[in-house]
DNA sequence: TTGTGTAAAC
């Protein structure tokens, strides 16, 4: 303790040292029993020093005992106040004290504005900024994009950003961690470019700041050119630079740079050992990752929530049994039970594991539901086909006000995709719209995908063109949605497109290009292509394409050549090349070769009913029918059920499934009503009943040659009830559409003069005018 | 500064 001798300044440098609030309150009222009222320099770092050991009611009690505070002492306090609402009531005390706020005040108070729930009070002070005459401050300017940011306003934070004159490094660095927290990785990779151009220098929160973003983006090259900055700039070896670097290099899958990196850190910290466990994670390296992981135990670490998180990926390939007793166990053990990030871990591993019972079982128990937590269910049921459960919870979301970002709306709209639900999908994208979200090349690829699966495939080329970091899955999905609309001449041209503009095809482009000729009848261009995928594009030919290539050229009616291409070519390809070439014989009505190609198939996948459903309509076909009601025993005595077709149909925003001679939905009167009239004009008009149609059905038995009523004839009777006329009529089959449906809606499509747009389990078909975009060809 | 969740063909 001082003596009275003491002087105002060593009270000074005593609190500048003292560690504990008893500490700094004893030195205060030493201070005053000796003559030394506190006066505004020694309250100023009185509160400094409380603040920063947190003891914010302290430094409040002080505060308000004081007379007459200045500007200084008063932003002091407003700095460290933790609360938003308690700073923004201390601002609104500001002309009671008489004083002046100055853009410190405003930016301090701006920046904890951020965290309040509602931005009104934050553009409040904004506009206050503004009168104030301080519109292009600088340190306002950045408190203020960051705000914006926070409430995902990007719009206002680049109107505010690009009013600071010249903004230095910190103003750079908040737009780029703003738009990070946005997922706007590849708009921050923008601003970063921007940022360089503009020769403001970097520091080290800069690079801490972008190599997520560029590790997102998965952009070894620029990552390299980063690094190299870093070096340059001496702040490769500040720690939060590594981190990043280790972390950049892993997901840019060169796993051994970061160790190489890490190994060169002298003494790691946790976050370092993280980055690198989970490094190993991501590449597979499931030993190297538990090793780290045991060098930290060894070391006396406490693994944190990160540490967990990113080890637990490693261990979906073990297998359940072993998750459930160990992982989950010890994430209980270690006291994160209720920690979102690490269940939300463990539903992805459960649902990669296909395991949603679990999964949804960790989701529903979890006490916090974070917006990840969110996204990795819905993707975990997107992904298992729960198409209806992803869209729902998508709802539940809306409903409860939180918001998505684009992780949310590209897992639902690859479920829209799946289902055929246009009116959902068109619905997402508004949303997208609407909020604001970022328009990233996951978002506008699962658009694309949606808008084709779901029929739109002008809609789908529109953003398509509208894309400007479109990657080769963007094309990828844009070429297949031509294939499955049966155009094969533009998949064709938006294929050379795509070469013209350098992007290399990989095995998936090239097989969405056989498709497609396959689906639009070209054959030598399909060869074509066939051909050029060694020779030209380095990509071997897998199962996939050979399965593709039997089916054009079965399609077409080679069948001879097709059999000879397997023997020759795709030898030991597997049972799709057989099934394709059976679908070809249906097609041509052929038992020869059908009986090849079946007899391999019954030998591949015993378990397969659809091989024994297709052979026994061929026999059918051609009025064999003791073999057909063979193979139907066949496939009797081994127990096979076929899957039941069912079909979908949209009316507003609500699905109806229909599924064959089904009496269950309420209008099913009206609907049996309208197929009677509909028969009778078709009838005048020249339909009539296919036979072989009846065949497909293994389930009816021959006693009956009438077609139970195909589940897409409920759907399309539905539809034309419940529209208008003129509406066009848009179905989804999970079946091939059959022969006599197809014929069937032809001549709808004519009498009613309507577009009816149907997709079946492999391609689109637009009826318009008693034709078929497919031309009679699929 | 580390960690969760995302799109294309079959």
């Amino acid at each position: 303790m001082p003596n009275r001798s003491h002087s105002f300044y060593s009270y000074l440098s005593l609190i500048s040292r003292s560690t504990t609030p008893l500490h700094l309150l004893q030195i205060l009222s030493h201070s005053i029993i000796s003559g030394h009222h506190p006066n505004l320099l020694l309250s100023t770092h009185l509160i400094s020093h409380l603040s920063s050991s947190h003891h914010h009611s302290l430094s409040l009690l002080l505060f308000s005992s004081i007379p007459n505070p200045d500007l200084f002492l008063f932003n002091t306090l407003l700095r460290s106040t933790p609360s938003p609402s308690l700073s923004l009531s201390l601002f609104s005390s500001l002309p009671h004290l008489h004083l002046h706020p100055n853009p410190f005040t405003f930016s301090f108070a701006i920046s904890s504005s951020s965290s309040f729930p509602s931005p009104f009070p934050g553009r409040s002070l904004h506009a206050r900024s503004i009168l104030s005459g301080f519109s292009s401050d600088p340190f306002i300017g950045s408190a203020l994009t960051n705000f914006y940011l926070n409430f995902a306003d990007s719009l206002s934070a680049h109107k505010v950003f690009d009013r600071i004159p010249q903004p230095d490094t910190v103003s750079w660095n908040s737009l780029l961690s703003g738009l990070i927290k946005n997922n706007a990785f590849s708009q921050s990779l923008i601003v970063f470019n921007r940022m360089f151009s503009s020769g403001t220098s970097f520091d080290p929160t800069t690079f801490a700041v972008i190599l997520p973003a560029i590790a997102e983006s998965q952009d070894l090259n620029l990552g390299l050119e980063v690094h190299c900055l870093a070096v340059k700039s001496g702040m490769a070896s500040r720690s939060h630079v590594v981190t990043g670097l280790i972390s950049m290099y892993s997901k840019c899958g060169e796993v051994s740079m970061a160790r190489f990196l890490f190994n060169d850190i002298e003494r790691p910290d946790l976050v370092a050992r993280n980055a690198m466990i989970s490094g190993y994670s991501v590449n597979q390296d499931v030993g190297l990752s538990v090793s780290l992981f045991r060098d930290l135990m060894a070391i006396g670490g406490k693994p944190s929530s990160s540490t967990l998180v990113g080890m637990i990926p490693v261990f979906s390939p073990f297998g359940h049994g072993f998750l459930s007793r160990c992982i989950h166990g010890f994430v209980i053990k270690c006291g994160f039970d209720s920690n979102s990030p690490v269940l939300t871990a463990i539903m992805t591993v459960y649902s990669r594991l296909n395991d949603l019972d679990s999964a949804q079982k960790v989701f529903y128990e979890m006490p916090e539901k974070s917006l990840a937590s969110w996204n990795a269910m819905i993707s975990a049921y997107a992904q298992n086909g729960l198409t209806e459960m992803a869209i729902s919870l998508f709802q539940d979301m809306q409903a409860l006000n939180v918001r998505p970002n684009p992780v949310t709306v590209t897992s639902t709209l690859s479920a829209c995709a799946q289902l055929g639900a246009l009116s959902i999908g068109k619905w997402v994208h508004r949303i997208i719209t609407e909020e604001d979200l970022e328009l990233n090349v996951f978002v506008s690829t699962a658009l694309i995908d949606m808008y084709a699966k779901c029929g739109n495939i002008k809609e789908a080329r529109k953003v398509f063109d509208s894309t400007k970091d479109k990657n080769v899955v963007s094309w990828n999905a844009m070429i297949s949605g031509y294939g499955l609309h049966g155009d094969g001449h533009q998949a064709l041209k938006l294929y050379s497109e795509m070469l013209t503009a350098r992007i290399a095809p990989t095995s998936v482009t090239l097989l969405s290009v056989l498709y497609a000729c396959s689906h639009g009848g070209l054959v030598e261009e399909g060869e074509a292509v066939f051909e050029s995928m060694a020779s030209e594009h380095e990509v071997n030919p897998g199962p996939e394409h050979y399965a593709c290539m039997v089916d054009l050229l079965g399609r077409a009616g080679k069948l001879k050549q097709a059999l000879e291409f397997i023997e020759t070519v795709a030898v030991d390809a597997g049972a799709g090349v057989w099934a394709a070439l059976l679908g070809a014989c249906m097609k041509h009505k052929e038992t020869s070769v059908a009986q090849i190609a079946s007899n391999k198939l019954f030998e591949l996948e015993p378990e397969n009913s659809g091989y024994y459903v297709l052979m026994s309509n061929i026999y059918s076909a051609n009025r064999e029918f003791p073999q057909a009601a063979m193979v139907r025993e066949t496939a009797k005595s081994r127990n096979l059920a076929k899957t039941p077709g069912c079909t979908l149909i949209e009316i507003g925003e609500k699905q109806h499934v229909f599924t064959s001679g089904d009496r269950c939905h309420p209008q099913t009167e009206a609907i049996c009503a309208k197929l009677e009239e509909l028969t009778a004009k078709m009838i005048e008009a020249g339909y009539r009943v296919e036979t072989d149609a009846a065949l497909y059905d293994v389930e009816e038995e021959e006693k009956e040659h009438m077609v139970k009523v195909h589940s897409e004839k409920l759907a399309i009777a539905f539809g034309l009830i419940n529209t208008e006329p003129g509406t066009e009529i848009r179905i989804i089959k999970n079946l091939r559409v059959c022969l006599d449906c197809h014929n069937a809606t032809k001549f709808i499509s004519k009498v009613t003069e309507r577009l009816i747009v149907v997709r079946d389990a492999t391609r689109f078909h637009h009826f318009r005018d008693g034709l078929c975009s497919c031309g009679d060809y699929w």
